[in-house]
DNA sequence: CAAACGATTGAGCAGTTGTTCAATCGTTTA
DNA sequence: TAAACGATTGAACAACTGCTCAATCGTTTG
């Protein structure tokens, strides 16, 4: 006889439940990937450096003290992501933040490792 | 004759600016390590499961449709990082969140996302 | 125009990550 | 006590990531 008393853990009962908190596939890949884009040290930097103000790839790398290729690429990325916007001017191109919300993420990622 | 003309673009005033919003290498860590845990999709869809019940991993396995080894991996690394507490009953494992402020950056991210 | 400067690109490489697979452990139950 | 069940572990593997390096492009300036 199946163990289906209600003292007992019942499987199927917490699956379908749990399934109800579980997001559409699309959705989750989107989250997870909004949080990837913050989960790479550089990236991170160079979200954060461009907070109070527009840089160039040149001095975005002195700042974070790494190559320009290595700012270019992870810039692509975040231009891609439309975490920055650029601006050309001659021969340089300055980038900024292109959405607010990323700087909330930081600032409630803040709150959480400092009251660890 | 260096050219330091204020209309001119001045690399160093900016550099200096700039790492004036950088925060210190480790601040800067432990927040990328924070998105990173957020950053897969699996561990993401483990952490909304729990979102309003403890779940063992068995059925967090089912709910997900993998394997429990994989589930067990990524309960571990979430455990490390005390994103999930556990509570051992007979046979089975039951794991809740252990941080309320994870389930906020979820709903930032969300808003992110639906906002683009 | 040639040199300097800032930016970008693609290939390649080393390190990391997430999964599978098989073995094993602890607990329960027939 | 043996079988079933749920959980964990470590090795191995494939996929992915972020960087370096070298080449190249566009713009400015001597």
């Amino acid at each position: 006889m199946v163990n289906n008393s209600s003292d007992k853990h019942n499987h199927q009962v917490h699956i379908r439940s749990a399934l109800k908190n579980l997001a559409g596939e699309d959705k989750i890949l989107d989250l997870s990937e909004t949080f990837k884009v913050l989960s790479d040290p550089t990236r991170l930097k160079i979200v954060m450096a461009l907070t109070k103000d527009e840089l160039c790839t040149f001095d975005i790398a002195k700042v974070l003290r790494i190559s320009e290729s290595a700012v270019s690429h992870q810039l692509r990325l975040l231009k891609t992501l439309r975490l920055v916007k650029q601006r050309k001017d001659g021969k340089m191109v300055f980038y900024s933040l292109d959405d607010e919300h990323i700087e909330d993420l930081i600032r409630v990622a803040s709150r959480h490792i400092s009251e660890d």
